[in-house]
DNA sequence: CCATTGGTTCAATTGGCACTGAACGGACCG
DNA sequence: CGGTCCGTTCAGTGCCAATTGAACCAATGG
């Protein structure tokens, strides 16, 4: 349960997760339930990490409000579970899409707005717009490869099928 | 140089850059400059955002070496000169597709560590590696449409030729 | 019906990073 | 040569967001 190398793992998602702008605590919480494979609870979750059970709940309501977790109730009413969601990766690819569509929106919305002198200038702002937008449309595709709903592009050079 | 829509563009993009990790300042010299479409010295970026000399000074820095800004010296030798890079959004996706690549690679020589029972988890391990890989080949893909080496994604509504 | 266990909420603390502003260095200009 | 104008650097400040920990519910089980 905490190899050595399973650790630095924990730690390592909490660092990319913090990369991409969420708390290092919700990487870690990703990082080990994908460890464990199985559902844990919160005072699981915490006692391993050894952080508080509110820095747990947060994040992991975070995380499943992203869709990269999902919360269990088991018939016999116990208490919550917390799991991965089957396709954890997705939500990754799919709020960089979602970012890039709305920087594109927001910047589309100003460009209406330039005087008529600001021609040229408003010019590269249009094409930065249309940078953001295409790109999400990019990513999206990455996404839609058929045959796959989970958020992993068709993968170019296949080690696990 | 300050219309309301300027300013209200430069802002913005100080936010966009934030999203992405940056400092706001250096979304709003990027902005600034966008608008401006020509060099401009770090005095007078300094002014127009009405920020200091050193956070300028720092965040073009920044800039440049992303490659998202070059820096220019006229032949006369006057002073230096910032302007945006022929082609400013290159570096978004290209970093973006590093850092994927990067997470890959420290997930990969992390998984080769893992003991014989955790073989399960070791699976999912590499499963999250190759998802980080593949992603950041498909990144690669987008940027390198023939004809553009732009960072700018063959358009999908092609709107400015 | 009280006790225990699990989860949530919220005020308070902390830590990190952006930003400032003053001091430094170097080059052109008289 | 002295002066001025740019750009860089760096120590100090302030702010924001993450994290804690305690208090509060809900539900189960004795």
């Amino acid at each position: 349960m905490t190899t050595d190398a399973a650790t630095d793992f924990i730690e390592l998602m909490g660092l990319v997760m913090q990369e991409q702008g969420k708390p290092r605590i919700a990487g870690q919480v990703f990082g080990y339930l994908l460890l464990e494979g199985a559902p844990r609870t919160l005072g699981q979750i915490s006692g391993a990490l050894g952080v508080s059970k509110g820095s747990v709940s947060t994040n992991t309501r975070l995380l499943a409000a992203q869709g990269m977790l999902e919360r269990v109730s088991p018939v016999g009413g116990r208490h919550d579970l917390y799991e991965l969601a089957a396709h954890p990766n997705a939500p990754v690819l799919r709020t960089l899409a979602g970012r890039f569509r709305r920087n594109a929106a927001r910047i589309e919305a100003l460009s209406a707005r330039f005087a008529p002198g600001q021609g040229a200038a408003r010019g590269r702002v249009l094409e930065l717009a249309a940078f953001y937008r295409s790109s999400a449309h990019y990513i999206d595709n990455a996404r839609a490869v058929p045959g796959r709903e989970d958020g992993l592009p068709a993968a170019p050079d296949p080690d696990h099928p």
